[in-house]
DNA sequence: GATGTCATGTGAAGTCATGCACAAGGGCGT
DNA sequence: ACGCCCTTGTGCATGACTTCACATGACATC
């Protein structure tokens, strides 16, 4: 496995190369082990860690193999030393001010949302289009113009840019954030942005989740009955 | 492909056994293609329609051949008769009310989300477990007790549960979603969540979002520091 | 100190998804 | 009516991920 992509780096000790899937549950395990430490358990399997994360055992110690937290045979993985490892892959050691562009519903909710401070991403700036909107108060920030964008960026080093805007403005307001120098976004409009290749884009998508969800239902209903409902 | 399966049905010639990866992005050709209607459009190639959704066109192609949306050769697809079809297996004939537990702050804004009601997911009902909570009027309908969740599901009639607790709440309020007869489920809160089997459930998780992108940035700038792009 | 028990780490196989490349086929111009 | 051109539909190869199964190794007990 090390062996493979031993050619460069292994200079840098740090991460090489984690596939997406592994990068994706790591966080599960972080918030896993992190309730396991706060009830004071210092050592933890991996059937264990696979049931609270919800997946296969074999893929959890799989998973753990490609960051530098080895267990130990016939014990289990330490729990703080587990949730070290991952924090630092997760480049969770130093918080990542985030900047969110729409304060409409959405992004008034984000802006409180207590989850964000938590996990290292504190609000840093609040910015919308709107002039009705800007210069009020959310959560004791006051939104400021699009404009501003480079400035807020510029102040705070935030790197995270949230998108809540509708979709309509959503590739305006992506193009604003890779032009403000932010790097990694987060695309709550329910539409396709297309961002530079540098940038890193990740889609949530409230409606697609919900009609990804109808197509199962659906399925169950008329596909799976009797010869099929049809009401 | 057809002949494949040929053994069992094709007498419902109804969607048999689409892949979960396409029908993550049946909403997105979906979106893609009512924009298209609404300009007017009538025909679309598998180019268009992958560049519309950022997909390969190839992707694309095998994606609708498993629905029973078959395109002219030469031609294209027909806007109109592709979104039928998609709609008709995202089971978008018939709105599917949903209903949101926990009316924090995330719960408010999915309240208020206008997304769902375009969608076909009009919001049927918020329950909410603190007292406090309960009986205030949001976005025009009234906070109902957790208690009052079978009541409200058989009175709409709704089938799909939106969970957006605290993380610690999450699993007691699947299992009231579960108990009042909701077989899909849409979980908000950074926690996972056990339901029974034929249970739908789907994770809309910010935090992990946001950590997933900071893998990236942190990988980005330290892992690949020295001797790698880096800029 | 030897031995049994337990959990990790990983090779290997199986499954799923992606993307290329090309044959099949329909429409349009001449 | 013929043939060209364009686009679909799809076999196949590649790659990524998952899961099983087992050998390796550590700890505790006797």
């Amino acid at each position: 496995m090390s062996s493979i992509r031993s050619d460069r780096s292994s200079a840098d000790d740090l991460v090489e190369d984690i596939p997406e899937a592994t990068v994706a549950r790591l966080p599960v395990y972080l918030r896993g082990l992190v309730e396991l430490a706060d009830t004071g358990v210092a050592t933890v399997s991996s059937v264990e860690l696979a049931e609270l994360a919800g997946v296969n055992a074999a893929n959890v110690r799989k998973d753990l193999s490609y960051l530098h937290a080895h267990g130990t045979r016939g014990v289990g993985y330490q729990v703080d030393h587990l949730i070290g490892e991952i924090s630092l892959v997760l480049g969770d050691g130093l918080p990542s001010p985030v900047v969110i562009v729409g304060i409409g519903n959405l992004g008034r909710a984000l802006s409180r949302y207590d989850g964000f401070v938590a996990g290292g991403f504190p609000v840093a700036g609040l910015v919308d289009a709107d002039p009705a909107v800007v210069g009020r108060r959310i959560g004791g920030r006051i939104v400021r113009p699009v404009g501003d964008l480079p400035a807020v960026v510029a102040e705070s080093g935030c790197t995270v840019g949230i998108i809540a805007t509708p979709a309509s403005a959503a590739q305006q307001a992506a193009d604003h954030l890779v032009a403000a120098g932010i790097s990694s976004i987060l695309n709550f409009a329910p539409s396709v942005v297309q961002v530079p290749g540098h940038v890193d884009l990740r889609q949530v998508d409230l409606a697609t989740e919900l009609q990804i969800l109808g197509y199962h239902q659906h399925r169950r209903v008329a596909g799976g009955g009797p010869g099929r409902v049809a009401g």
